[in-house]
DNA sequence: CAGTGGATGCTCT
DNA sequence: GAGCATCCACTGT
């Protein structure tokens, strides 16, 4: 049996929240692995959604934190966020890359690719290696199908700029793995 | 390697 | 009608 994130672990600030994530181990129907790269996304941030307020589609952000907010991006891809600090308070983590150690044949099944290093390096991908969809959106990160595992250690992170945005490009709000292979892009040398 | 462009759907102006 | 919190295939070194 496995131990779950404590109860307030999301009802912190986004910026706490989002380096704290890296290592723990996201697992969805049991497919999954440790957080190696998210970005933070605050309600004062112009590249957020929430930034212009509340709507249809970011409606979770400004719920409960410990919810998914799970959004279409580019028409194509779906991307996968935990909501954070406190009911109206529209921040996010965006997961953008994890390792992936649990259920590697489902993983290689919907992205149709054997090489584990691409499996989940992506928002985009890391959604359709653990089938996060729509149905995924707004549910609660601590019921099924959702597991997190806290990290045993205390690893070792870079931040950096975000990656995609057109908008506050010079925020440090990306975290990642330091040395990781399993990152969406390398990280900046140190 | 780097750079470019297409696919595709939805949200918001 | 524009613009995306993306990914992949393709081009050219």
């Amino acid at each position: 049996m496995t131990e779950a994130l404590s109860a307030g672990f999301f009802a912190r600030s986004v910026h706490e929240v989002a380096p704290d994530l890296i290592g723990v181990t996201l697992l969805v129907d049991g497919v999954g692995g440790p957080i190696v790269e998210v970005e933070a996304y605050d309600s004062t941030d112009p590249a957020s959604h929430a930034f212009r307020g509340r709507t249809p589609r970011n409606a979770v952000m400004f719920g409960s934190p410990g919810r998914a907010y799970v959004y279409r991006s580019y028409g194509i891809h779906w991307c996968l966020n935990l909501v954070c600090e406190e009911e109206g308070s529209a921040a996010a983590v965006l997961l953008r890359a994890l390792e992936p150690t649990h259920g590697l044949d489902r993983m290689r099944a919907r992205r149709k690719l054997d090489e584990v290093r691409l499996l989940a390096a992506g928002p985009g991908r890391l959604c359709e290696a653990l089938g996060v969809t729509r149905e995924h959106d707004g549910l609660s990160l601590d019921r099924p199908p959702f597991v997190l595992v806290p990290r045993s250690a205390e690893p070792e992170i870079v931040a950096a700029p975000r990656i995609g945005i057109t908008r506050a490009v010079d925020q440090p709000w990306r975290y990642g793995l330091k040395g990781s292979r399993y990152l969406s892009r390398a990280l900046p040398r140190a």
